[in-house]
RNA sequence: UGGGGUGUCGUCAAGCGGUAAGACACAGGUCUUUGGAACCUGGACUCGGAGGUUCGAAUCCUCCCACCCCAGCCA
């Protein structure tokens, strides 16, 4: 079972099932279960309910099932079963041999069903589903009852086994609870259970043609895995009255505890199954996986960890408010993780050609490199020098703003792990005035420490070998959104889509060791962020990172201000 | 104007009648061959508002206000 390094959680469910312990509500048993539907990939709001779900259950050394919530088949398939399966793998958490379908339980809950009209609470309605929304009322008005809702029993279920045996077309009918049209509580007006829909199910295929609804499904689902609390999002509190009545009239012998909490919302980007559908579908990410998604697909392949996700899904707690969690603390998580966790290697996203004029041609030296400067069993590596390097666009101004220490006309700056080098001279294209070359003089005193007359030097950059790098491309990936809230902006979301969340830099040059970088495998590039060998499209020949996060910029902050 | 929920720092979130935890973000600082990391420091004179109970209230009571959810044969 995953570990989290965070303070041991406690949250109000947590404190109910504390309570349930002491009266024995549940003879000491504590089971739960993630239910996801299987039409669409899982996403980070839906880490939160794994990482709770799976959490209790080893919290209390109970059980948690993975259950496919499967009773609608339109939209449901067999890939998103897999990747759901998959992704939960991947946080780090496993079920057993308790991987279930609400679909196995398509012929018990029939029987359910037939047990219900057979007790005079369910009725075949014959209405059509216009006809059902006119009689439902309103928010201020009760509901009409229907024409067909005091059928006789045997009607009932001569009917019901009917449209079982697709006798009717769909919408024909359908299956409702009788329980009260004037309820002031929507859900309890004679809610449909069952309908007529003639649509093949992934896995169960044109066995059946009419599908239990949630509200029907979801209980029994609970009950016949003996769950004992059923944790779900807020939107259902006002179905928790049905899902008690039908437990209760079926007179089950496992009737679970519904407790609800806030969903998940995340700054920057959006977290509705819809939404994101609605973004792989159109064309404006490259897929499910796409870096940019806040699925755990899309994460995975950007190269956050498994354990930061669960280290951000602790911190966030767990609460009835409705929320709006900061993106930087998912960040931050991440990096708390790789800072700890990721080799530390150069790589140069825009070279900048600095020829070091007094060292000699020809003439190459390796520095012995930490992979990681606060871990030494972390070992070291030999990085090549030579006369020709790179260097990051960036790190180079002709005309260098206040507090700018790093290099420009007649500067020095200290190459990481390498010398002291200072600029003689640049090289600028006649036409447009770009510096395209730099020329620099080193100091072979300063190998391994500061110059022989003791001055200082603040700027630390880092660099490559012309001749001793690879190529590279890097994916820089910026939020998707630049609003914190596109959700607020309702249908035209997609109006707000950030332009450049996706920026590919081509000709980027990195140390030779990274040929060798397995798929997925993190590295922090010094000084830049944390980058991942990119799962699909990285390859011996052609290497190919994504940004991961960036490291804490505490220049880009003060240059900011510095420009206010 | 029915019902169900929720309101504590910019954002999350503890707090459960004894005098406002923590995290992220933010702002200062120390240190530093990553402007990284680490480490220090600062911040709610107050808990949606107004009354009330109490020696004492974010916590209990009353009223009010704001926001979210519900009128799919979706989940």
């Amino acid at each position: 079972m995953a570990q989290t390094n965070a303070s041991p959680p406690s949250d109000f469910i947590r404190e109910i099932i504390d309570e349930h312990l002491r009266s024995d509500r549940f003879q000491g048993r504590v089971a739960t279960r993630f239910p996801p539907e299987p039409n669409g990939y899982l996403h980070i709001g839906h880490a939160k309910s794994v990482c709770l779900n799976f959490g209790i259950a080893a919290h209390y050394g109970g059980t948690c099932n993975l259950r496919m919530d499967d009773t609608d088949p339109s939209g449901e398939s067999l890939e998103y079963v897999e990747s759901i399966i998959n992704d939960v793998r991947w946080l780090g958490f496993d079920w057993g041999d308790r991987l279930f379908f609400a679909s196995d339980y398509f012929e018990r809950l029939f029987q359910f069903a037939v047990q219900l009209i057979k007790a005079g609470k369910a009725y075949v309605c014959s209405l059509s589903a216009d006809e059902i929304r006119e009689q439902r009322g309103t928010l201020t008005e009760p509901g009409k009852e229907s024409p067909y809702r005091n059928r006789p029993i045997e009607e009932n279920l001569h009917l019901f086994e009917r449209m079982r045996a697709g006798q009717f077309e769909d919408g024909a009918h359908v299956l409702r609870a009788k329980i009260d049209m004037a309820s002031p509580n929507i859900t309890m007006r004679d809610p449909v259970l069952y309908r007529i829909k003639r649509a093949a199910h992934y896995r169960t295929g044109t066995t059946w043609c009419i599908y239990p609804m949630y509200d029907f499904a979801h209980c029994l689902s609970d009950s016949i895995e003996k769950i004992t609390h059923s944790i779900c999002t807020l939107e259902f509190e006002n179905n928790r009255p049905l899902y008690d009545w039908i437990l209760d009239q079926l007179n089950v012998d496992c009737h679970p505890q519904q407790i609800e909490f806030a969903r998940l919302n995340l700054s920057y980007t959006v977290l509705s199954k819809r939404r994101l559908i609605e973004l792989v579908t159109k064309g404006y990410v490259t897929g499910w996986d796409d870096p940019r998604m806040p699925t755990l697909a899309g994460m995975r392949r950007r190269g956050y960890t498994p354990e930061a996700i669960r280290t951000f899904c602790a911190r966030i707690g767990v609460a009835k408010n409705e929320n709006l969690v900061d993106i930087s603390l998912l960040e931050h998580c991440v990096r708390e993780d790789l800072n700890e966790q990721a080799p530390r290697v150069m790589g140069v996203l825009r070279p900048l050609r600095v020829v070091i004029d007094n060292y000699p041609e020809g003439q190459r030296e390796e520095f012995e490199c930490p992979n990681h400067p606060q871990n030494p069993s972390m070992g070291v590596r030999r990085v090549p020098f030579s006369r020709v390097l790179y260097i990051d666009r960036e790190d180079f101004q002709k005309n260098p703003p206040k507090k700018y220490y790093r290099l420009a006309p007649g500067r020095e700056v200290r190459l990481r792990y390498s010398y002291i080098i200072k600029c003689v001279r640049m090289v600028e294209d006649t036409k447009t005035g770009e510096v395209i070359e730099v020329h620099c003089t080193y100091d072979p005193e300063t190998r391994n420490g500061p110059p022989s007359d003791g001055h200082k030097v603040d700027g630390v950059i880092h660099w490559v070998s012309a001749d001793h790098s690879v190529p590279a491309e890097v994916r820089l990936y910026d939020r998707l959104f630049p609003v914190a809230d596109p959700m607020t902006k309702e249908d035209d979301f997609l109006k707000y889509l950030n332009p450049k969340s996706l920026e590919t830099l081509s000709s980027c040059r990195v140390e030779r060791g990274l040929l060798g970088a397995g798929p997925g495998s993190r590295y922090q590039f010094e000084r830049l962020g944390y980058f991942c060998v990119d799962s699909v499209d990285s390859s011996e020949k052609a290497l190919v990172f994504n940004r991961i996060v960036t490291l804490r910029d505490t220049w880009a902050k003060i240059s900011e201000k510095e420009k206010r």
